[in-house]
DNA sequence: AGCTATTCATAAGC
DNA sequence: TGCTTATGAATAGCT
C-alpha cells in the first residue's frame, strides 16, 4: 500500500507540507540518537535546533548552560575576545577570567599534545613539543615496565607461597591417611584429597589477599589492548 | 563472517574499546543527520559533543556563536532578570568550583603526558597514554616534516626566482657593455659589474618582493634548534 | 496520525 | 582506523 520509497537528496525540501513533515520526524530522531549517545558512550551532548518557523528545540545531556560554557573554555582556546565578552560582562569575577584563561592554556597544549591544533606552531615550537612528548613517553613506558614486573614478580611470589603451601598440605594429607590408616575413628575432613590442594584457603600463612584478584587485573590490560 | 548484531540495550557500554568504537561510529551518523536536517528542512542547528576523554565535536549549521546567542535569547526570555541579579553569585561559583576542578584535571593530564605522576596510574591506564602520546608524538612529526619541506619548497622557489633574475641581469649588463662598446657617450650605471647582480634591484619585473627576507626568517628556527 | 517498503545506520568481527 | 556483512532502525511516500 505504502512506501515506494527513493533515496532523497539532500537539499531543501521545497514543499512546505513535506519538509514539515520531515522536520517532525527526522527532528525526533535526532533528538533520540543524540540522547543515546550520551548514554551508551558517557558523552556529554548538546543539541539545539530552531525550525524554519524560529520555534527552540532542545537536548542535552547535562545541563545546556554547562555545556555551553564547557564549549566556551575549549574553543576560546582559538578566539577569546569575541565569545568571552558577554559572559565575562557577567562573570567579571577576576578570579574566574584568570581561570579561564589558564583553563584555555592548559586546554590547548593538552589539544596540542595529541597532535591537534599544531599548523600554527613553529619548527621550534614543534620540536620542542616533539622532545616534550618523546620524554614523557619514556617515563611512561618506564613506570609501565616495572610496574609490569612488579605484578609478575607477586605473581611468582604468590605461586611460590602456594607450592609451599601445597606440599605442607600434602604432608598434612599423606600423615592424616596414615593415621587414618592406624586408628580408623580418627576422621576430620572428608573428601580432602590432593587434587583440590590448591583451592584451599590457607589461614596461617602471610594474610596477603588478592592473589588472584591481581592476577585477573593484570590480564585484561595486557591482552585485550591487542 | 561478520554482522550477528542484535539490538543493545541504551546504557553505559562498559568495554573501553567497544565504548570508543561505538562513539565514532555513532558520532559521524549524528552529526551527518544533524546537518541533513538543517539542510533539508531549512532549520538552524547546532550540535556540541564532548567524549568521555574530553575532546571537544561541533557542528553548526551557522556559527556556533550565532545559534548560543539566538539559544540564550529564547531560553532567558522566562528567566533573564532574576538569573543575572539573584544568582549569579552562586552562578559564578559554581562556574568558579567547575572551572577550578576543570583546571586541576586538565593539569594532571598535562603532568602525566609529561611522564610526571604516573605512579597512581593502572597498566591499562598507562597503555591507554602511551598510546595517546605515540599518536600525538606521531602528528607533530609528520606536520614539522611538512611544515620543513614546505620551507625546503618555498627556498628552492625563491633560489630558482635569484637564478632567473640574475642571468636575466646579466643579459642586461651584457647588453649595456655592447651599447657603452658602441657610444661611449652613454652611461647610465657605472660600476655595475656581473659579480654584483644578485643585489640589484629591478623594478619591471615581477613586483613579488621580500625574498630574501623570508630566506632569513626560515632559517632561524631551522637550524638554531638542531 | 498510522503503515510499509526501502534506505540507512551500525554492532560485530577482521 | 577502515572495511564488510547481517540486522535493527529510521523514514519517504501514501493514506
Amino acid at each position: 500500500m505504502a512506501g515506494k520509497r527513493e533515496r532523497i537528496a539532500i537539499r531543501r525540501i521545497d514543499n512546505l507540507a513535506a519538509r514539515q513533515v520531515t522536520f517532525s520526524k527526522r527532528r525526533r530522531g535526532l533528538f533520540k540518537k543524540a540522547e543515546e549517545l550520551s548514554i551508551l558512550c558517557d558523552a556529554e551532548v548538546g543539541l539545539v535546533v530552531f525550525s524554519a518557523t524560529g520555534k527552540l528545540f532542545n537536548f542535552a545531556s547535562s545541563s545546556m548552560k554547562q555545556i555551553i560554557d564547557r564549549y566556551d573554555s575549549h574553543s576560546k582556546t582559538l578566539q577569546k575576545s569575541e565569545a568571552s565578552s558577554k559572559l565575562q560582562s557577567h562573570v567579571n569575577d577576576s578570579t574566574c577570567v584568570r581561570l579561564r584563561e589558564e583553563l584555555a592554556e592548559a586546554s590547548l597544549k593538552l589539544r596540542q599534545m595529541r597532535g591537534e591544533e599544531l599548523q600554527r606552531l613553529s619548527v621550534q615550537q614543534l620540536q620542542e613539543l616533539e622532545k616534550t612528548l618523546e620524554s614523557g613517553l619514556g617515563s611512561v613506558l618506564k613506570i609501565k615496565s616495572q610496574k609490569i614486573l612488579d605484578e609478575i614478580n607477586g605473581l611468582e611470589r604468590k605461586r611460590m607461597q602456594l607450592i609451599e603451601e601445597n606440599s605442607r598440605l600434602k604432608e598434612q594429607v599423606a600423615r592424616m591417611e596414615m593415621q587414618l590408616g592406624a586408628d580408623s575413628e580418627v576422621v576430620y575432613e572428608e573428601g580432602q584429597s590432593s587434587e583440590s590442594v590448591t583451592n584451599t584457603s590457607y589461614p596461617p600463612a602471610d594474610t596477603d589477599d588478592g592473589g588472584s584478584d591481581t592476577s585477573l587485573r593484570l590480564g585484561l590490560p595486557l591482552f585485550s589492548s591487542k
